[in-house]
DNA sequence: CAGTGAGCGAGCTTCCGCTTGACTT
């Protein structure tokens, strides 16, 4: 047995440490932390100081019992886990629930897995720093108490099962905010001047500084500049130069493989999860941009090898963000001279931007000659203005120049060449236009640009940012869609060859993709949240806190007098709330029927949000008010009157056929036609509201020529049982239920009684499953099952309701 | 891909951070 265990977080990093430090060490890892709060709201004694009451998860038993039993084989544990507040309180709950002894246990660090490193810290051991571990233990009684005191509160006052908490809560008030501010936001419109001097090759463009809000001065303008001759007035050339980015932390990461590669931010986890199992690249889950000694030498060898010495610049980054904790370094890859790796295509592109990211940090500046040209107007005091920009050096950006064409396709007109150019020339004019243009609204946050904000504000942590955006929009606050923009006209005046053309044009606005959106259970939690619990959702609140965090950390301040300053208060307030808070439901008078007078008025209702036209029947006889639910995209705080009024036109009858009726409605996936318990959804450009009883009749026949087109087989059995071709491949239809043929199998071959015992296998409860709740049950299930008797039961049961 | 929406009541939900698998269509 080894005469040392050394204990870190992650599985893999204990895999590399291993063979560093030979046969001496047996270097396990603890899967992160191993003990939690327990479940239920004893966790904390509040009388009795906070006195936390801790165990270990389920899923963490068998690691805990195996470093235990090493643990005592051990002469000396080494407790390796991460530099950080939730590092330190890592090793002090393995030294409690190992039971490990002060003197053969021994503390160490390091924020790089490098041999020197790792061989640096073992020969510099030190203690566990109780006073991090107090910082850490503030922070998770913190948010305990926080989640735990004020969700409840929206259970009764808002909706059952909603969560409210330090971060999530925060993050949908950024999104709600901004959506507001989209709302209120009033575009303006202006006419911007643009002109294109010369021909072909040597054309350029030059602009007017100034922006007319007025058609009339716009057009002024251009009448002016039709007898005019141009001038070059002035020339001014001066170097400019441009410097890489540091290498990637999570967040940055994040947002670079949102734009490049488009993808999510879980996705990016994934996927760099994998390249870290698989030693490509160093830890994924950092906030710091450090570089380690031994990688910046390697980048170095890689660059003056690849591109020579005047390419390399020896760059050392520091974090900007004040609520690092840098337990690790940078994004980088292990090996700087692998420049592809093997695995799927998303693994290749990921690696291919963290290793291009990180060589370039350590490269040279790009530099440039940037001219700017002054151009005289005969006619007119003002100037139009040329920028032109020459790379004179292009450094760093060779690495990204490679791939440019297909990652990056924002061209910048602006800083295009300018053709060699003299003061005092005079120029010919090809075209001048004015164009309205209007200002745009902030921008809606995407997932990884609303990581970008919580970063900044110092709220969540690497390891969190992923799961944060999925909390906000499994608990329905938030939304990730697609929206149309609308249609809005423009103006353009062009001046060409003398003649001043106007015309008015059209664009697209608004039209979002991939976006977070906020709904109205969002927007009403976030209200009240403000209203009863300001400080809380305080953008500032994570920043004050960690302030305190840190006080501890140092050993300035009583962990238990920090947060009883914090609870007494908190705790008031969250009585107080259920005392004098009413039900949020959002609701909003739309106004009166233009016919009938009756109210209208919209809330959050059992099923969501909806309208509703009348009062409540209190009385027997009372006539009952109608109802109508809030289509996706439709929000209680911006719908209109007239838009609530449609949403009572459908579902609509349109005509028969086939001796049954066609109604016409809208459903989560648009439009569509129902037909003896058939859907069929309408092409687009149809208004709903207009389909005629022929049009509906040719739809429901063309969708059905459509499925005998991609009708495979069918049984003499039952002929309601189909094999079709679908999007990913052939399928059974088997009675409303779509079963998916196992590999291997030739879905022409299939016999009636293979389809059956196919379609009985799956099951039908679990509806339209998405991986829903269903699983962990499931595989709860299984465990016992598999011992006797009761396996045998289950299948028989399902079975069965299927005969008739 | 329906139409539904009052109030009652049992028993449930919930936080943030640190880690991976084991599930599902």
């Amino acid at each position: 047995m080894a005469k040392n265990l050394l204990i870190v977080e992650s599985p893999a990093k204990a895999k590399t440490i291993e063979g560093y430090l030979g046969k001496d060490f047996t270097v396990k890892s603890s899967y992160g932390h191993i003990r939690d709060l327990v479940k239920s709201d004893d966790a904390i004694n509040i009388a009795s100081n906070f006195e936390q009451k801790y165990e270990v998860p389920a899923d963490k038993k068998a690691i805990v019992s195996e470093l235990k039993k090493l643990a005592k084989e051990a002469e000396t544990v080494w407790l390796a886990s991460d530099e950080d507040r939730e590092g330190e309180a890592i090793s002090w709950h393995l030294f409690e629930t190992l039971g490990l002894k002060d003197a053969t246990t021994k503390r160490i660090v390091f924020h790089e897995i490098t041999k020197p490193a790792i061989l640096k810290a073992i020969d510099n051991p030190r203690k566990i720093d109780y006073n991090l571990v107090n910082a850490q233990q503030a922070r998770r009684v913190l948010d305990r108490l926080v989640g735990f005191e004020l969700s409840p509160v929206l259970w009764k006052k808002v909706k059952p099962s909603l969560s409210a908490g330090r971060v999530q809560s925060v993050a949908v008030r950024l999104i709600v905010d901004r959506e507001r501010e989209i709302n209120k936001f009033n575009a303006e419109a202006a006419f911007r001047i643009a002109a294109t001097f010369g021909k072909g090759r040597e054309a350029f463009k030059a602009e007017l500084s100034e922006r007319y809000s007025k058609q009339d001065d716009a057009e002024k303008f251009l009448t002016d500049c039709v007898p005019a001759t141009y001038k070059v007035n002035s020339l001014d050339t001066k170097p400019a130069k441009r410097s890489p980015a540091a290498p990637f932390t999570t967040s940055t990461l994040q947002q670079e493989a949102s734009r490049k590669l488009g993808f999510s931010v879980s996705r990016t986890m994934q996927v760099a999860q994998k390249l870290y199992e698989a030693g490509k690249i160093t830890y994924m889950r950092t906030d710091s941009v450090n570089l380690s000694d031994t990688a910046i030498n390697a980048a170095k060898a890689q660059i003056i090898s690849a591109y020579g010495d005047q390419y390399y610049t020896m760059r050392k980054y520091k974090t900007k963000s004040a609520s690092a904790q840098e337990a690790h370094e940078a994004i980088r890859p292990t090996y700087f001279d692998v420049h592809t790796v093997d695995g799927d295509n998303s693994e290749k592109r990921l690696y291919e931007l963290i290793w291009k990211r990180a060589i370039a940090s350590q490269m040279s500046e790009a530099q440039f000659e940037k001219t700017t040209a002054k151009i005289g107007i005969y006619t007119r005091k003002e100037e139009l203005t040329a920028n032109g920009e020459v790379m004179k050096f292009d450094g760093f950006l060779k690495v990204y120049l490679e791939s440019r064409d297909d990652e990056d396709n924002e061209q910048d007109d602006d800083n295009s060449m300018l053709p060699p150019l003299a003061v005092g020339q005079v120029l010919t004019l090809s075209e001048m236009t004015a164009t309205e243009r209007y200002s745009r609204p902030p921008a809606r946050y995407a997932e990884a640009s609303l990581v970008k904000k919580l970063e900044e504000l110092g709220i969540g942590r690497p390891s969190t940012y992923a799961p944060t955006i999925s909390t906000i929009q499994n608990r329905g606050y938030v939304v990730k869609e697609d929206r149309d923009g609308r249609t809005r006209d423009f103006r353009v005046l062009t001046l060409k060859g003398g003649n001043i053309n106007k015309e008015t044009r059209t664009e697209n606005t608004g039209a979002e993709r991939n976006k977070l959106f906020p709904t109205d259970i969002g927007a009403v939690v976030t209200d009240f949240l403000v209203q009863y619990f300001n400080g809380i959702v305080d953008f500032h609140f994570t920043a004050d806190v960690e302030e305190q965090f840190d006080k501890i950390a140092q050993g300035l301040e009583e962990w238990t007098d920090m947060i009883r300053k914090f609870y007494q208060p908190f705790h008031i307030e969250v009585e107080n709330t259920l005392k004098v808070a009413d039900r949020a439901t959002g609701e909003r008078d739309l106004g009166v029927h233009p016919e009938s007078g009756k109210k209208i008025s919209v809330r959050i209702g059992r099923y969501g949000p909806f309208v509703q036209v009348g009062d409540n029947a209190t009385e027997e006889g009372d006539e009952k008010p109608l109802y109508a639910s809030l289509r996706a995209g439709q929000m209680i705080e911006t719908i209109t009157l007239e838009d609530a009024l449609e949403l009572f036109k459908l579902p609509k009858k349109i005509g028969f056929f086939e001796e049954k009726d066609m109604t016409v409605a809208i459903g989560k996936f648009g439009p569509y036609i129902r037909h003896n318990s058939a859907f069929y959804s309408l092409p687009k450009g149809i208004d709903p509201l207009d389909v005629t009883e022929p049009q509906a009749i040719e739809i429901i026949e063309a969708k059905r020529v459509k499925d005998a087109e991609r009708l495979i087989k069918t049984f003499d059995e039952n002929p309601e049982v189909k094999i079709l071709n679908g999007r990913w491949g052939p399928y059974i239809e088997f009675e409303k239920l779509n079963v998916k043929i196992p590999k291997g199998k030739e879905p022409l071959e299939l016999t009636f009684d293979e389809v059956k015992a196919l379609a009985d296998a799956t099951p039908k409860d679990v509806k339209k499953g998405r991986f829903g709740k269903a699983a962990p049950k499931a595989a709860a299930a299984k465990a016992p099952a598999a011992k006797k008797a009761p396996a045998k039961k289950a299948p028989a049961k399902k079975a069965a309701p299927k005969k008739k």
